[in-house]
DNA sequence: GCTTCCACTTGACAAAAATCAAGAACATTT
DNA sequence: AAATGTTCTTGATTTTTGTCAAGTGGAAGC
């Protein structure tokens, strides 16, 4: 079983081996170089891929600065979900941190996946809505806690993220300037 | 048609009258006073509902104070997401803070709606993806924008909120004190 | 090995927002 | 109308965080 049936059947909990093998069948594999750019904002965001090695940056440059809204790693998926799934502009800038191994389905043969695999709607449907609570959590934090308790957080569920990308991505991605960040970890 | 059936037909585009009449039969009108409680944290949410008339606040109450992570108007669905859809206990405490007109569904009729209608799963999954969207956006500003640009944004987008619930409350959701908010409205 | 480029740190200062406390405005009840 | 209880405002102050600027350290390229 690849990472990528185990991570399906994990989150999404698919019962046949038969429909496993269908899905991950259509998750072509796709190798990004550090740097290279998954997906630009504005553009079509057509493809849905899994993480395998790598990271990923998810972010968007604004006027004043580059404001970095998630970071993607071993074991994530990763897409513009809103230009994926309703066919829109995509709203981020999604750049390799390091070569990357993905694999990735096209808009195309995902939309397959809902005909040959009558439960897959449903089990997409609570993946996604594990992902809504999941932002529900990260708000709460933005309304309830201080830099410092933010910090301490995520720090304490993604230590091994720190020695793995620059600071300054993950003080944008806590709402904090790198000033800040750094004053907070030298305590 | 019911504001119920408009606002089901519109959001989840259900093409079949027939299956538009059948997801609404399984919704029950419910009424509930200023100060009730829809919901507890920590209790079952076992129910979705829709607003037809009146404001609910959806909180979560900490040691220090009070968090409001949203406020539901007309037209809008209130659920504990999470509790509703996997059986988990309530994350939120939702509290009327009006009279409420509401349509109800208990998960043993939502259940059944997978069932009567194929499409439903489908639906529901664009639906939970555009509320996904929306929290992107909403992290989005904690991120980039102070406490008054954030208020500019949410003001020009529902003015008329805040001649109707309490600023505090706002104020919380809007990830600031009621005297920041205050202070900014001044201007 | 030297240069160049980043990323990070540090200090001084400014701005933003929170806290604390008092009082005003408003609605609700009696 | 008086009393009560919220909610909102305002001022003074503190804390938190951001900004600007300079400097350090390490990694990659020449």
């Amino acid at each position: 079983m690849t990472a990528l049936e185990q991570y399906v059947s994990s989150y999404f909990g698919v019962a046949e081996a038969a429909e496993l093998a269908v899905i991950s069948s259509l998750f072509k594999p796709e190798t990004i170089k550090k740097g290279d750019y998954f997906l630009l904002t504005g553009k079509a965001s057509d493809r849905l891929s899994f993480v395998q090695t790598g990271i990923l940056r998810i972010f968007l440059a604004t006027e004043n600065k580059e404001v970095t809204q998630w970071i993607s790693t071993k074991g994530y998926f990763v897409t513009d979900l809103s230009g994926f799934i309703f066919e829109k502009p995509a709203r981020w800038t999604i750049q390799a941190l390091t070569d990357t191994d993905l694999f990735t389905i096209k808009r195309e043969d995902y939309k397959r996946i809902g005909v040959l695999v009558p439960k897959w709607h449903e089990l997409e449907k609570l993946f996604i809505a594990s992902c809504f609570t999941t932002l529900e959590d990260r708000i709460f934090t933005h309304l309830s806690m201080t830099a410092e308790e933010r910090y301490e957080l995520f720090f304490e569920h993604n230590k091994s993220l720190f020695n793995q990308v620059p600071l300054q991505y993950i003080a944008s991605m806590l709402g904090m300037t790198p000033e800040t960040l750094s004053r907070i970890r030298k305590k």
